[in-house]
DNA sequence: GGCTAATCGAGACGGTACGTCCCGTCTTTAG
DNA sequence: CTAAAGACGGGACGTACCGTCTCGATTAGCC
């Protein structure tokens, strides 16, 4: 019977509240000051604990990033993804509203430093589609309109997400503000109705 | 008219041979160590030049990383965009050498230096779709596939472009390697045939 | 014609005032809170300079020392040599005077803290012979004695030198307050009158 | 009569192994690193001890410095003091062994580091003499040479051997060889004979 | 030709943050 | 109660760059 040894190390285990507060540090600093400007010190100073014990546990400035970001307490998200059968307007409802996000320039200004984040560590790039909703509530919805004979069999969900994430990011770093009728253009390609015009 | 505005200053005229190794230097040190890492005290002892020479012409490290972008120093460029009269086949292949392009890990490492340049530099947001030829090439073939009534009349280019990108942005920073399928599905999805299968 | 060139280096020259506030700083500081305690950060916090202002100069905080003792601003002396002719009441009241000067404890941690730094810097060990007088003074006024024939031709006057300043090295580092006769007692050694009892 | 007063306190008793595993840590890292450099979690790790047990018996890194000498782990000597009726030649030889010993800059490394921690810890300057038998040995052979008649009845003993001792110290802060005749001279200042020249 | 103004190299400077080392204390498991 | 293990807050280390500045040297236009 498979019995859970867990050989006990010896020494003071790991300090939780240490742990908290410097992701929550993290986060904080993050958000206010950007990923650039994110510094190990004022993290520590922020946490009030020591940058070694910031050291002991993370390997670098990005990792902290990650793990905040995995913890949710980056991004508050989930940006609803309302359901209302028609699977088309409701893309274009979840996509307006992320572009209003977006065009707080503080919520830009966010994404940009998530984007920075992720260009010095693959795991945050892995995440970022989590964290916006765009794997998780989009993929879902994706799939059941495909079992509903709402979208072709073949419609690729993973690429869609993609490219919904690739969209935002791009538009982003652009920083150029979307108009009005982007999310519906964009749904017309990604979602393209068969029955459309020619 | 035209006449000669350029108010002629006393004093030494700027040095162009400056000019021209701080942005080979800019490009030489931007490609093998990366945007972090790049720092204009590198650059200035690369280039053979004083700090304050930087400094007098730009204000800050990513203008530097935008102006050689623009001067095509870090991006060798462009990607062929085939024309043989079918304008899906030629996108998976144009679609197939970026990906191509993106495996190797330092060119996936360059574009994920630029897209952390790009953080800092509403600039070279914009730029990056022209270096990688996301806009010029493909666009203007886009446009004139439509002229030639092989898409939709309504067919948003700038988003297609956009999400094209995006895609690759996307998993330029989750470093995955493509799977060979990849391009065909993309295209499917961004340039959906209305006599497709259901 | 032998014309000083004097090949003028470029780049700004080196600060003066900032070159004295360190050493000021670094003579307040090794007073106070002597060698061990004494640190750069301090002494550039003190200065009101910054660390690699100190790196670019000093190789070593025990250089810094050394720098200070040099120009005067660690010892305060010359303790005064009376010459009333007797060579050696004059030591004798000489002696006095230093040993005083040790029972304060603050003088004798400083002169431990001296010997501290001169472990570490021969240099140090070098000036403490003049910064104690014991070379200046005492050698100028042996000589002296010597050639008025008060003390025998072949007197090796470095060695009594090395010896003064080698009973107020150890004693010091012995923290053992000096007893009245002590002063007398070691010029008698040293300064042995052959006319003196057997 | 002896009652066994060391009234046992309950729990395990102090381990001597790991005592002695310490100095001997302690001894090896001072010779080979110099006292700075030896630091507490170098003698824990070289020990195999924890940092707290070193923590709970010493009070500080001069002490244990202190107890490792007193122990004998730090100087091998004594350096003999030759007998062989001729007090001065005996004293002539005994100092040109010391200086020899001083040459190897080992030697005079291992001897500034003793001044360091002396100048830290009083109770190391104490036991300085001891240890350089300029105490012990040199002592009882003056005192036998007084008694002996072979030196005047009030010779200071006692200061005649702080005089070596500084002569030693200070010589080895200053990193000077010694000339050959510096033994002899030495002699003749702290021992001069009333037959001598004048 | 002298004057003024700008550029350029070199590099000193005050400052910030880095990542590491070690301090002395505390907390846990083991004996 | 001792001991090994090791996490912790703290402080200083020596280094790397930042962006600004002060130099001497050079190169133009202007009187």
């Amino acid at each position: 019977m498979a019995v859970e040894t867990h050989e006990r190390r010896r020494g003071a285990p790991r300090n939780e509240a240490a742990r908290l507060a410097i992701l929550r540090a993290t986060a904080s600093l993050f958000a206010t000051r950007g990923y650039d400007h994110l510094t190990i010190e004022g993290i520590a100073a922020e946490a009030g604990v020591a940058k070694q014990t910031i050291y002991r546990w993370w390997p670098s400035r990005s990792a902290l990033v990650a793990e905040a970001l995995i913890e949710g307490l980056l991004l508050t998200g989930p940006f609803d993804l309302p359901d209302t059968g028609d699977i088309r307007a409701d893309l274009v409802a979840w996509l307006e509203g992320l572009f209003v996000f977006l065009d707080d320039p503080r919520n830009n200004a966010l994404i940009c430093s998530l984007v920075a984040a992720a260009a010095e560590n693959p795991e945050i790039g892995l995440r970022l589609n989590d964290a916006l909703g765009a794997t998780t509530l989009l993929a879902e919805r994706l799939d059941a309109a495909v079992a509903a004979d709402d979208l072709w069999r073949d419609t690729p969900v993973q690429e869609i997400g993609d490219a919904v994430l690739g969209v935002l990011v791009v538009r982003a770093l652009q920083r150029t503000p979307a108009d009005p009728g982007l999310p519906a253009r964009l749904v017309r390609v990604l979602l393209r109705d068969p029955a459309g015009p020619r």
